[in-house]
DNA sequence: AACAATACCGAAACCGGTTTCGAAATGATT
DNA sequence: AATCATTTCGAAACCGGTTTCGGTATTGTT
């Protein structure tokens, strides 16, 4: 009556209908014991596992993901919550780094659960849906604040995370950042070398803790070479393009412009150099504009965009380790990695027009 | 011995620790009927439900989704498989798109699986991973080929997907595209209209549905308008920057090179414009160049970039309602959706420096 | 050959919910 | 007050796996 095999050769089209228990009768075992031959338990004679998994690979059984994980307990999926996006996003990082978190993921048998935050309603509150209804195991938390009510909340409930950027708390989690300050300071320092003495900065928001070690990296080398810190030559931007116009604006509208400008980010760098255009200023005999991000179409514009890169698949690697690691040892002490950026020369720096060299005279 | 409601006003800090066994035990009830008070079962008294339902806010009970959804025979999950990136990625449409459809399945309580595919294994492999483990209950489908593997081996499962993109067997499954078709004849009728007659084309790729239907119409628009139709001015390109350049030179080389370009993407069209740049061609005055996406980034360039443009938020909205019909009714008849791509100016396209309209004269 | 140790597998509980079915309690009817 | 229809809830099965525990069957020991 349990004769399921009627063909030694029959065929099974539709994937995924066998269950354990079919199994198990059709090789007149208990589910228990098949699932124990399948899982490699020590208790299993080797006559037996042999059939267990030949009957499994001819009637290709999968265990379904859901009963298994309720009964371990476990979800085996990590959340990213996608910030509200701008309307008009200008670079691939977020495509690349759930590309390659969700592939480092993957290796390590987890998913990626991608869900989009609602920009009307608090911040913490997707991630709160997300721990209360035991979606997640962990989280990918990216664009940190310095102050982030996302890591609070994930502290106070002891669910693991980790975060690219830094943020005040960071002693207390696990996190991966390039580090902005060195590279800022590494951008500047090309600049003064080249004999730029006064050097813009466009930033990134206030509310991004990353935008103010780039601006902290760019500030502690002018001081470091004895250069003026005029701050009007610091603007405030929004990591836009639209906002990188504006901060260009102001600038170069000065009686006494900046011969450099550095930018936060890319998108701010192509709308400096858009107005610096607008303005009459030729790029990069009469303005050097320098970038961060390392998008690729700054490589086709006029000129090059001159940028501070990082590989966003080393990133998405390492965070996917840091957040595994504490998943698999919750109590381990926290840890952090720091990775840099490096500098790519494309062309839309170069020295300035007239060079002056006696602050640095003074300083040297 | 049950007291589990020691004070009247104890709280429970950490989430998600209590069980719907719980909450029966506090109540006297049975898991059963407090999983039917919750459901807003009929058979449910209002004072049981009311106190049920106040018990449940208090201790802030929430179902535990992966139980729930064993019992309930449905994994409420879609899954989009990203495709193997190119080394630089050169758009946003990924992460834009996720971000919609991610937005858009939260509104009907589905989540988002995102998976990245492995380019050493076959290009199925993931899809048939995900359903026989039965992690999600459909699927998301872009960037189709005319013979889609994936789409062949969904339909051969009965597995309910949506595609961005049409297919050799679009009569078979609902599908949402952009009519690239009319986008490319409308940019080649403005571009005759301002008076070209030597029209290149810069495509995308055989193997993408897609790109091979810009190139109809933009065949169908030069017969249409008795302009010769010039092998040498079509070339074959790859959506990339690179691509792009390639195929400009190609182009620009001739004798009689063309006065406008038309690119299946706008990374391709900024790579024609490094290229022209590069062999002294100034545009738009010598060479009218228009693209397909309308990144952000095309406005920040110079000239600005004119390109063809949708809503990338529709785009997933729209395929989001095409996949939850299909999975409530899966016997509908399949449907489809074409949306229009507009035509946005932006400065990278003019007249050509010799207006000759002797072919046009023929034909009208 | 008797006995202890080991290998192997079945039975059953469990994960945390949902849903069906039937019984008890309540209300309406005559 | 007896009878029937309704309302309301408890009991139990179920989803599809995993894991613990205990009991045979087998092997090894003297």
């Amino acid at each position: 009556m349990n004769d399921v095999k009627a063909s030694p050769e029959e065929e099974w089209v539709k994937s995924g209908e066998v269950r354990i228990s079919d199994l198990a009768a059709e090789l007149g075992l208990t589910k228990g014991t098949v699932s124990r031959a399948l899982n490699g338990y020590e208790d299993i004679s080797k006559k037996t596992r042999k059939r267990v998994m030949e009957a499994a690979t001819k009637r290709s059984y999968v265990p379904t993901t859901q009963a298994r994980r309720l009964a371990m307990g476990l979800t085996e999926t990590i959340g990213l919550v996608l910030p509200p996006m701008p309307s008009q996003p200008v670079n691939t990082f977020v495509s690349e780094f759930i590309n390659s978190v969700s592939a480092s993921l993957h290796l390590h048998g987890y998913d990626l659960l991608v869900h989009s935050a609602n920009s009307e309603e608090s911040e913490v509150e997707p991630y709160r849906r997300l721990v209360q209804s035991r979606k997640v195991d962990g989280f990918i938390i990216f664009r940190t604040h310095e102050k982030d009510p996302r890591v609070n909340y994930l502290l106070n409930e002891g669910f693991p995370f980790v975060t690219h950027g830094r943020t005040a708390r960071m002693a207390e989690h696990d996190w991966f950042d390039i580090d902005g300050e060195k590279a800022f300071r590494d951008a500047t320092s090309h600049l003064i070398k080249l004999g730029h003495q006064r050097i813009g900065f466009v930033g990134g928001g206030r509310e991004f803790f990353s935008a103010q070690l780039r601006l902290k990296g760019f500030r502690a080398m002018l001081e470091e070479s004895c250069l003026e810190k005029v701050p009007s030559l610091e603007q405030p931007g929004d990591l836009t393009g639209q906002g990188g116009e504006i901060a260009a604006q102001n600038l170069l509208k000065q009686t006494r412009p900046p011969t450099a400008i550095l930018c936060a980010n890319d998108a701010t760098a192509l709308g400096v150099m858009k107005a610096a255009r607008e303005l009459g200023f030729n790029i990069p005999e009469e303005l050097s504009v320098i970038g961060y991000d390392g998008i690729a179409l700054g490589a086709y514009i006029d000129p090059p965009l001159t940028t501070l890169t990082f590989s966003i698949e080393e990133s998405g690697k390492e965070m996917v380790n840091l957040l595994i690691r504490r998943l698999k040892s919750p109590d381990l002490p926290v840890i952090s990695k720091l990775a840099s950026a490096i500098l790519k020369l494309r062309g839309s720096e170069g020295p300035p027009s007239s060079i002056q060299n006696k602050y640095m005279e003074n300083c040297l």
